[in-house]
DNA sequence: GTAACATACTTAAACGGTTTAGCTAAACCG
DNA sequence: CGGTTTAGCTAAACCGTTTAAGTATGTTAC
């Protein structure tokens, strides 16, 4: 291998880059010669490639430029993910870590880079960040169909596969079914006897509100997998003859704990009070719990509370979190797998809807004062 | 803002991407003037930008090719992070994501992309991602001194910022008093009457082993912050009278609790038996801890354990972990201030050591047969 | 009536490589 | 010895932009 030297002086890395043609300059011989030694060793002597390596050495040549080489090989070498929100939320939810856990296994196997972009960078969401990535690809991670940046992506002209949500005709996808998964989840409560409940919900659409979310707001949900889980809800709750009109739902403008506090105050403090409350991530459920017991309340005695994700920390909580479990990491391996196809013009299997199960722990039982 | 369609049939973003130069063409006027039409919009009428973006959606075109525009104006637009091992371990350590969560908020004041390169594409580590990459600057996370990777990255010569280790002259670094972090955390347990120690140790150097490590092993260590914090303990140690080389000191190839539980068993299996264990990461303890109780140890009981990194997770945990905190996020916040200052070529304030301290919790207390 | 100045474009040279086609000289063949 | 290969290198086009330096044309100043 090529020697790497850090030289220039006592400051590491600076001065003046050279360029591959004054290498070439320097040895007399032709650029495409230089670049065959780094690209194409069988096109020149041996020799000669090693005095352009020592030329190169010499020089300060660090090696093509990854822009000139992307820009005529026509690859970037990276795929970007676009994330709804500021990046630093998305480190701190556990599922989306998970996530892109996965998709780095995919990344890694091919060779590429990780580029994380998110949909906040100033203050307003801004396009020309989407417009101007050096990607190959993207993968759309959980936003509005309606998203300005989801277009931007999508103008690119370059493969794309969402997750979650949209699901968009043609693109290829990875998701779970949120309804079923949702219903389960509901169902579970209603045969353990609820029948006044609470919706601890993510933002319906980007124009984030706080607060409760009436019928009509419901329907003009522009969030795919939000409207997915609350129609599953309602369909279970409906089989238990429970209509979901008299069911609160609490839009949270962050999958936050403190924001599911605020959230579960809200609605504990309507008559008459839940005895149960579905939330929508299991850091919405964490912050129910806490509320919950800042209240005087103890789960599940007073109250029952079922998470959505099973994070590692859902098994862990006191009491432990009875969940929707879902293979986040499963799920970025098949994005980066199904995208990387993409890339390399192979066919991709169609949309993958990956299994999910309800995994009862803790939080949940019976009603208290029922019967 | 000019607006953005999915348009090429049903499978959304594909076909032939136009170029600046055919939307010119279709409008009769030069590419100079499209360029302004994007770039300067106070160099051309109102109207003819219209029509340029107007033909620019009629065309396809998504806009200036991220890679030629990069190439032109000499910027990638994003900051390369250069992690030692695979992505999928960096997010399996709380400590990582939340540095990664700090970093991203630099980037994102900046507008930059945020680019992860692991160290362990295929398998072999391979400098021709680093040197691939398109990115404006590197950070380099917690590599050790002589890895060819860091070599790669200082190669190519554009602004870097090293964090934790290695510290290279004239580069910016953060970090923090590995050393007398360290120190404190085994005058800890030595104040409270511990007399038998063993280490739970990162690695020493790259070519990875498992298993204790030696003095001469010791002396070689080319990690930075292995070493820093082994001295930091043995110089506690030596306070208290306590020889370091009576000191077992296991070295683990990476940072995961199923590692600290090897680790641990070895320990605990020799003979005398150690009343108390420094692990060089929370991560480690947790394993260590893990370990001891399956041995039928109790914690702090037969067994105490000190960590370091303070993760979220060291709070929670039963019995809550004794660990040295370190700022994370700041650190990352930090580093990517530094590097972006870098990038403006503004000056750099000196290096940055951050604070940290000792937090006394569960997992620690006087060794019991002791007196 | 003309010098000076905006305005609205254009020209052409970078930016730093890769790649196709081709050229020359030496090696090989029968 | 004439002809075909092959190794080793080069010339020139090309990748898709940006930008400094023009060039017309119309407006303003005096």
């Amino acid at each position: 291998m090529r020697g790497v030297d850090v030289k220039g002086g006592p400051s590491g890395a600076q001065g003046r880059r050279a360029t591959l043609r004054e290498v070439a300059a320097e040895l007399g011989v032709s650029p495409a010669t230089v670049s065959n030694a780094y690209n194409r060793p069988d096109q020149l002597s041996a020799g000669l490639r090693e005095r352009v390596f020592e030329a190169a050495e010499r020089l300060g040549y660090a090696g093509p430029d990854p822009l000139a080489r992307g820009l005529r090989r026509r690859r970037a070498g990276a795929i970007g993910v676009l994330y709804e929100d500021r990046l630093s939320h998305a480190f701190a939810d556990p599922a989306e870590v998970l996530f892109l856990r996965g998709f780095s296994v995919a990344t890694e196997e091919a060779g590429l880079g990780l580029l994380l972009l998110s949909g906040a960078p100033g203050a307003e969401r801004d396009p020309e960040m989407i417009r101007g990535a050096v990607v190959d690809g993207f993968v759309v991670y959980s936003m509005a169909e309606d998203d300005p940046l989801v277009g931007a992506a999508l103008g690119r002209r370059v493969p794309a596969v969402t997750v979650d949500q949209p699901e968009i005709e043609g693109l290829p996808f990875v998701g779970i079914d949120d309804r079923s998964a949702a219903r389960e989840a509901a169902e579970h409560l209603v045969g353990l006897g609820h029948r006044r409940f609470g919706v601890v919900s993510f933002a319906l659409a980007p124009d984030v509100r706080s607060g409760l979310a009436d019928r009509s707001r419901q329907g003009a949900a522009t969030y795919g997998v939000t409207s997915s889980r609350l129609r599953g809800y309602a369909e279970a709750l409906a089989e238990g003859g429970i209509s979901w009109d008299d069911v609160p739902v609490y839009e949270c403008p962050m999958s936050l704990p403190e924001v599911g506090e605020d959230a579960t105050e809200a609605l504990l403090a309507r008559e008459p009070r839940p005895t149960a409350i579905l939330a929508l991530s299991d850091q919405l459920a964490f912050g129910v719990v806490e509320a919950a017991e800042g209240m005087g309340l103890s789960v599940p005695g007073d109250l029952s509370v079922v998470g959505f994700d099973d994070v590692p920390e859902a098994a862990r909580a006191t009491p432990p979190l009875t969940t929707v479990r879902q293979p986040h990491e499963e799920k970025g391996l098949r994005a980066g797998r199904a995208l990387v196809a993409r890339l390399r013009e192979e066919e991709v299997s169609s949309p993958s809807l990956l299994p999910t199960r309800l995994v009862v722990r803790g939080s949940t039982a019976a009603p208290r004062s029922r019967a």
